[in-house]
DNA sequence: ACTTTTTTCTCGACAGTCGAGAAAATAAAT
DNA sequence: ATTTATTTTCTCGACTGTCGAGAAAAAAGT
């Protein structure tokens, strides 16, 4: 249902469209303000300066005076009006990162974790632990850190920041709202990396510039498999999901899934899933929970030398990744598909299975298949997703707390 | 990116919403709008006199004065504020049905189609001389149509209202918005019958008060397979989409679809590929581009008694049908499921094979199989989806007009 | 010192919502 | 017939918000 407006939501739109201008743009004047969102510079003028009241914002002087005139006073984030975590959890290492509220990164360190530990408890107590250390190594409070942003393989609920299933716990759940006690006050976001990636892939394009950009997909290939689609509904807001498309059911050939269901894509095009064939292992019989990836390149290599089973194996990945994928754009609609994740090294040997796989389809018949672009940097996808996320819900939550607060 | 917000938007919001419960509830009195808006008496007494001013309310004595105190004044929407007509398009035949600013249906009749008939010219010729006489049956001004809800099988450009790929006139494709020079004036809605139906079903199931409705997914069985999901988004608003469900790749087993591709979900489960099953026609040719439904109980009926590979044909269809529906829980989210059309006469040949479909993926296994029902009057469905659609329209552009007409 | 230029700030007009209470209109009670 | 109770609608003033125009500020050029 509709629901009903008032002039304070006026209000409220506007400023957060005044902090995500920032955002955008970096520090900018009063008069850049209003040119970007097109309010009225008397309005600009009265948001201003009661985020400056709020201590959120700050005057900076201009450094170069440059053109005549009175001199512009530049309008930015007070870093220190609030911090944010992010933590990146793999299956063999996690990640975690400290920044402020002008988004400048303060600290950073990885953790190793022991994949055939399978048991929460080591893991939960790892985790408090590193956020206490990383708040402890920069001096910060730890009620300062309004937001703590995190990722992970798998299926996850939002609502609750559980994780419901993943790679390394399985049906373990893991409550990150419960760690956190005092004194951390934080609030706790949990997302599947991939829709992380998809965030990310869809600022950057619209960074660029990309004309009637509707929706992008992120598909991360690894051990597991991952799709985040972001999407930018009538109102120009994005949302993004990551939908179960590791699992979804690419074709009834029997090859067991770790999951324990049959015919997963992951149990074709993860790294198991390529192992198994490349090795004749039967279907039925998951090979290795963990395939490290110095083995997956010696697969890779014996392909590109010509051997059959294994360039069978990625070409069969392949295939099963561009079949997904077209199911993807006929239930959704044309996307570009940025490839992420360790697996992009060996892209040169999936490529022809995915355009087969896309091949198959009305949708890509009628409307051309999808651009499709490698990015392999995925660590650096995920860190921008979240820290916009993060400093999204910061100035959300900003401004949500003026009406009550003061 | 965010757009700026104002206070006239603030009255634009408002006006929609008194319209929406209005129609969401019927004729309101002056405090029944304020109750279920939450907007104050005030704001409501401003709001409707405007909208009595622009003549699409008007005020109507409460009949039966029942309680004591000052009699309501119940507002409701004037009849004769402008007209719709809405044009289903199905293969054998055309519907046609006008009604007015009310919602209540002033007319309608069908015409006979001939599907044999691949021509576009007459029929657009044949859709021209129906909508005159629609409005003439009726002594309606053209120009006082103000909404043309058109639905069709296939795929549809809801921007340009081009009917881009159907199953009657192939990669033909039929301009509407062309079609209508004046004294014609109305606005041209162009969709997906199912998404349709779809809208439909999603209005439905929240009138019946259903909890924590997300999204509802419409299925519709015939010649073609058509395929809609309504979704609530964070706003609360309904979005709807029809994806090109019916040639999704199901299964690379080679079966010839009428659209040229092989695999497709319709090659298995449309009319005509449950006839080439039944009747062991090789998978490589397409039997009929029409299969008359007498043809189809026969089969059903054989089924029933027993025939092999009758029974088979129903069961492969669903099974397609059910391994589609696991790919939609898995790439969107588990929900409702309504099938609908022609095609659910069979839905006890079908229903275990879409089971065992359904049940082949993690989705189904961690959340259960989405809750499946079975509504055979697709027309009744098309036509509620058609009104609330235009009817919002026209809703929707009287607020518009209120700004720069007057 | 004066002018030009650019930016920020301020003021009054206008649009919208809201709460409270006045006014209206009827049924019941006297 | 008049009064009272009750319910609904209408109206008024307070408050919040946006906007355009012009005043004020602050620097560089002349």
């Amino acid at each position: 249902m509709l629901t009903k407006s008032s002039t304070e939501l006026v209000r409220q739109q506007n400023s957060a469209l005044v902090l995500a201008s920032l955002r955008r743009h970096g520090p900018l004047a009063h008069t850049d303000i209003s040119h970007h969102t097109g309010l009225a510079s008397a309005t600009v003028s009265v948001i201003t300066a009661e985020l400056e009241k709020a201590e959120v914002l700050e005057r900076r002087e201009q450094q170069a005076p440059a053109a005549r005139g009175r001199p512009r006073v530049i309008f930015g984030q007070r870093r220190d009006a609030g911090y944010l975590a992010t933590v990146r959890i793999s299956s063999d290492m996690v990640q975690y990162s400290l920044a402020d509220y002008g988004g400048t990164l303060l600290d950073r360190f990885e953790e190793p974790r022991n994949h055939a530990d399978t048991a929460t408890r080591p893991f939960t107590e790892a985790f408090v632990a590193a956020l206490d250390k990383l708040a402890e190594r920069s001096r910060i409070d730890r009620a300062q850190v309004l937001v703590v942003s995190i990722s992970s393989k798998g299926l996850v609920d939002p609502v609750t920041a559980r994780l419901v299933w993943s790679p390394v716990f399985g049906a373990q759940q893991v409550d990150f709202a419960a760690l956190l006690q005092p004194p951390w006050r934080a609030k706790i976001l949990l997302n599947n990396e991939t829709l992380i990636v998809a965030h990310a892939m869809a600022l950057r394009m619209e960074k660029a510039g990309m004309r009637d950009l509707q929706a992008v997909a992120a598909l991360s290939l690894g051990h597991s498999i991952g799709l985040g689609i972001a999407r930018f509904d009538r109102s120009g807001e994005l949302s993004v999901t990551a939908p179960n498309f590791g699992h979804m059911l690419n074709s009834s050939d029997g090859k067991l899934c770790r999951c324990g269901a049959q015919g997963c894509i992951e149990a074709s095009a993860g790294f198991y899933g390529i192992l198994r064939t490349a090795f004749e292992v039967p279907p039925d019989t998951i090979p290795a929970k963990f395939v490290p990836l110095v083995e997956m390149d010696k697969i890779a290599l014996r392909a590109r030398q010509g051997h059959r089973m294994s360039e069978y194996a990625f070409r069969q990945a392949g295939l099963a990744l561009g079949q997904g994928l077209s199911r993807v754009v006929s239930l959704y609609e044309n996307m570009p598909i940025a490839i992420t994740g360790p697996g992009t090294r060996y892209f040169d040997l999936l490529r022809r299975g995915v355009e087969e796989g896309l091949a198959q389809s009305q949708q890509v018949r009628l409307f051309g298949a999808p651009p499709i672009s490698v990015v392999p940097e995925e660590a650096t996808l995920v860190l921008e997703g979240h820290l916009d996320r993060a400093l999204a819900e910061m100035d959300h939550d900003v401004i949500a707390a003026r009406t009550d607060g003061d």
